[in-house]
DNA sequence: ATAGGGTTAG
């Protein structure tokens, strides 16, 4: 403000006496015309600009008042055309502030001089403080666009990209370019808008996105391909905020940002998002179109039923499926494997074909010689290529990739490079995936050497083939061979194919991760041709992926080298890739298969404490070491991996737990060879619902000896029986010389002893009391309720053996606590502490009592 | 304005 004055004072002093030359004026001046937009009012009062003006000494006469006017034009021009605009909007806010309107200034100045100044500026540098000119220049009523030659349009981009090569701050680039275009620049010529769209997804600010799609027309649109950008950095958070605002359009939701935000779920791999998002819209009453349902559909594609049910949903509202919806079903089919389903599907898509309602297409026929390759039925598989060249559709790459992993899957190594061939035939230019899927199929045909072989040729010489001169793909093969092959001898064929009727082009080969992964399990159990593969992996500039350590890991422990295996895993840690599920279900399954179960389970627990979760495999890899358990802590180990697994939601192949803990169990009696055929006839006996390992495992696990207790209501007789000694073996294996036993041991009952539809059966009370009783030589009392009270004592049990000899050949005979003989539903039996201490003691039954009476018959 | 392919552990 004191430069204002100082300049105001300047002129005042120097203001010139009334003789001072006129300026000149023989040249046209252009006046600049204020912007339409902001001083249009003021348009008709331009052309009286003299008369209206009112200068502070507006008094004087009309001569000098002329003077004075030229007199500021002057200078004001003079600041202008030398670009000092800080000092001419002082000069304008003086002559405001002394009554003067701001139109009333603009007029004073040329635009050819205004834009000379900006050019000066920007001559000079001073780029810095542009935007705040142009700022100024706007509020004074220019219309600034007009103001800018194509130099001066160069430079104001030079601006947005210096700010933009900042990249610190993404919302001080987005102001930029708002300013400019708030002051009618398109700023799109200035920077594109994928570049700021880039930025900003980069740098996580959905709120300067949001901001930068609002500066034009169609921001709906843009906001959408914001979140398509978020989405894919896996950004959901970010993209759920650009929908937000996007959701609504004009009071409706707006269906495509609807689609795309679902998409982006997918996109993120949060597919629960999707649904909640689905539920969101359905709430709102409005019914979604085919795009959102196809989305919603696609997103959850890898989960059938939820997919079944949202097109059932959507033929309710009807809305009609299209192909995509077709083809979105079959892509849950082959997710699910549900190859006869999908062949279901597919019949009906012909159907609607043949009747004209849609047109059957790449996808469709990709889709099913898929989901049909990952059945094994390649045969169908090549059938349903039949179908697709009758139809006149032209298989794609990955058509003829799918074609031939059908093949590989099924080990069919001359198949697959037929159809290999093929291809190339029918001038399909073969990428890596579908030259890994042919690699792939040697290995599985087990043509190991022969992968070897095709790989070295591919490098080296890249892919040959002949083409015949009349494939309607001709002219683009023609392109390519002359575009990327520079090799002499390509060109004279071509020349001379009048003569010949086809002639060879080269396809170069680039190998992939994948490639060398194939390879990798092409070496048996050659850890150094692994190792050695891995590094000329490295040295082509791809980088080993999980798949890759995990092949090296099962190549080095299959070679015998346990120790090496893990220090794989560690040394992979190093390089950067984190171990997932199958790297350490790889390693658990080496030391399982060299009885290292200690490691294994080490490893079990690490995983867990990296949050990677095991699955199926891994229990099932982990159950197969059962032949080792022989302690408690192994079987509960066992018994905890089981339960972890019904946690995790996986259905346990039960078979093998329940034959070890039976093993176990039994182990407490030390049966005789006899007993043991009984038992293995009685194990179809066994209830599918695996009840009795929930309950052992319960028991077994937090193990507190405490006041024990055995629930063997639900179980089978046999099961019921394994309970029992399971926990007796329990507390046997805890059980230390000189210790006290502290309680009985109870034994709960069915309630109802022969409930209907239970599983409950006759006898187990029996069984259970004469295992204890005479197998075991324990004391056994019963513990019931009458009328539903609890009896503090126990009843006679002893009318349960009318086989009396049985009875008399024991030296414990059953005690009697209650008067009564009428037998009354039983609840509990109790082991009283003192025999139990008495057994314990014994060094329990399994050695000492080997050669005493066989067990009793059940 | 949609969507698809190759390699790993049992």
């Amino acid at each position: 403000m004191r430069d204002a004055i100082a300049i105001l004072a300047s002129c005042s002093v120097t203001l010139p006496a009334t003789h001072a030359p006129a300026p000149p004026s023989h040249h046209r001046r252009r006046r600049c015309r204020p912007s339409p937009r902001t001083n249009q009012s003021l348009n008709s009062t331009a052309p009286s600009l003299h008369s209206t003006v009112r200068w502070d000494y507006a008094s004087t006469s009309r001569n000098r008042n002329r003077k004075r006017l030229e007199y500021y034009t002057d200078l004001t021009s003079n600041l202008a055309r030398d670009g000092r605009f800080r000092d001419l909007f002082m000069i304008a806010e003086s002559f405001v502030v002394s009554g003067g309107k701001p139109s009333q200034f603009v007029a004073l100045l040329d635009v050819n001089i205004v834009s000379a100044g900006i050019s000066r500026m920007i001559k000079d540098g001073r780029l810095g403080s542009l935007i705040e000119v142009l700022g100024g220049l706007r509020k004074l009523g220019f219309a600034v666009v007009e103001l800018f030659d194509g130099l001066a349009v160069e430079a104001l981009r030079q601006v947005c990209r210096r700010q933009l090569g900042k990249r610190d701050d993404v919302e001080e680039i987005v102001s930029l370019l708002e300013t400019l275009q708030g002051l009618g620049f398109s700023t799109k010529e200035f920077v594109a808008p994928s570049e700021i769209i880039r930025l900003c997804v980069y740098r996580r600010t959905p709120s300067a996105a949001i901001r930068y799609a609002q500066i034009f027309p169609q921001v709906h649109t843009l906001l959408c391909t914001i979140m398509i950008e978020f989405g894919k950095k896996r950004d959901l958070v970010s993209a759920l905020s650009v929908f937000e605002v996007s959701k609504q359009n004009q009071g409706c939701p707006n269906m495509y940002a609807y689609r795309t935000i679902i998409d982006v779920c997918g996109l993120c791999g949060d597919y629960l998002k999707s649904r909640s998002i689905y539920e969101e819209l359905l709430d709102c009453k409005f019914i979604p179109n085919i795009y959102v349902f196809n989305s919603l559909m696609n997103v959850n594609a890898s989960d059938f039923s939820y997919m079944l049910h949202i097109y059932k949903q959507m033929q309710k509202v009807g809305v009609t499926a299209d192909l995509a919806s077709y083809n979105i079903l079959l892509k849950s089919c082959c997710l699910a494997a549900r190859a006869h389903l999908a062949l279901d599907i597919y019949r009906d898509v012909q159907h609607l074909e043949s009747k004209g309602a849609l047109k059957l297409d790449v996808f469709t026929y990709c889709t099913m010689i898929k989901v049909l390759a990952d059945a094994r039925m390649w045969r169908m598989a090549l059938e349903i290529k039949e179908h697709m060249l009758l139809a006149g559709v032209i298989p794609n790459t990955v058509t003829w990739s799918s074609l031939i992993s059908a093949c590989a899957n099924a080990g069919l190594a001359e198949q697959a490079i037929q159809l290999f061939e093929e291809m190339l035939q029918a001038g399909c230019e073969p990428n890596s995936q579908c030259c890994n899927a042919l690699l792939h199929a040697c290995v599985e045909a087990h043509q190991y050497d022969r992968a070897f072989r095709l790989f070295k040729s591919w490098k080296e010489n890249g892919i040959k083939m002949s083409v015949r001169k009349d494939f309607h793909w001709m002219n683009k093969i023609n392109d390519y061979a002359c575009s990327k092959h520079e090799n002499s001898s390509t060109i004279t064929c071509r020349t001379s194919d009048s003569e010949h009727p086809s002639f060879p082009i080269r396809f170069s080969f680039a190998p992939t991760t994948s490639t060398y992964n194939i390879l990798m399990k092409a070496c048996g159990t050659d850890y150094y041709h692994a190792k050695a593969l891995m590094d000329e992996m490295k040295m082509e500039g791809l980088s080993p992926n999980n798949i890759t350590w995990s092949i090296l890991i099962d190549i080095c422990g299959g070679s015998g080298n346990v120790h090496g295996a893990l220090q794989i895993l560690r040394s992979m840690h190093q390089a950067g890739t984190q171990p997932d599920v199958v790297t350490y279900t790889t390693a658990i399954k080496i030391c399982v298969e060299h009885k290292n179960i200690k490691v294994a389970f080490s490893l079990l627990a690490e995983m867990k404490r990296y949050q990677i979760k095991p699955n199926l495999v891994t229990y099932n890899t982990l159950l197969r070491a059962r032949s080792q358990y022989g302690s408690l802590q192994e079987v509960q180990q066992c018994l905890a991996i089981y339960q972890d697994m019904r946690k995790a939601g996986y259905k346990p192949n039960d078979f093998y737990l329940k034959l070890l803990i039976e093993e176990w169990c039994e182990g407490v009696i030390q049966q005789n060879k006899q007993n043991k055929g009984q038992i293995a006839s009685d194990r179809a006996s066994l209830g599918p619902q695996s009840l009795l390992l929930e309950k052992v495992a319960e028991h077994l696990q937090d193990s507190n000896a405490e006041s024990l207790s055995i629930d063997i209501r639900g179980l089978t007789k046999i099961e019921a029986r394994i309970m029992v000694l399971a926990v007796l073996r329990m507390i046997k294996e805890k059980y230390n010389p000189g210790d006290s036993v502290r309680d009985d041991l109870l034994i709960i009952l069915e309630e109802e002893p022969s409930g209907c539809g239970s599983r409950h059966e006759t006898g187990s009370t029996e069984a259970i009391a004469s295992l204890l009783q005479y197998d075991l030589g324990l004391e056994v009392l019963s513990v019931g309720s009458v009328d539903g009270r609890n009896f503090n004592g126990g009843f006679d049990i002893s009318f349960l053996y009318p086989n009396s000899k049985v009875l008399q050949r024991r030296d414990l005979p059953l005690k009697l606590e209650s008067p009564s003989r009428r037998p009354v539903p039983l609840q509990r039996l109790k082991v009283t502490k003192g025999s139990l201490h008495h057994w314990l003691q014994k060094g329990g039954a399994s050695t000492s009592r080997s050669d005493s009476s066989p067990s009793a018959e059940k």
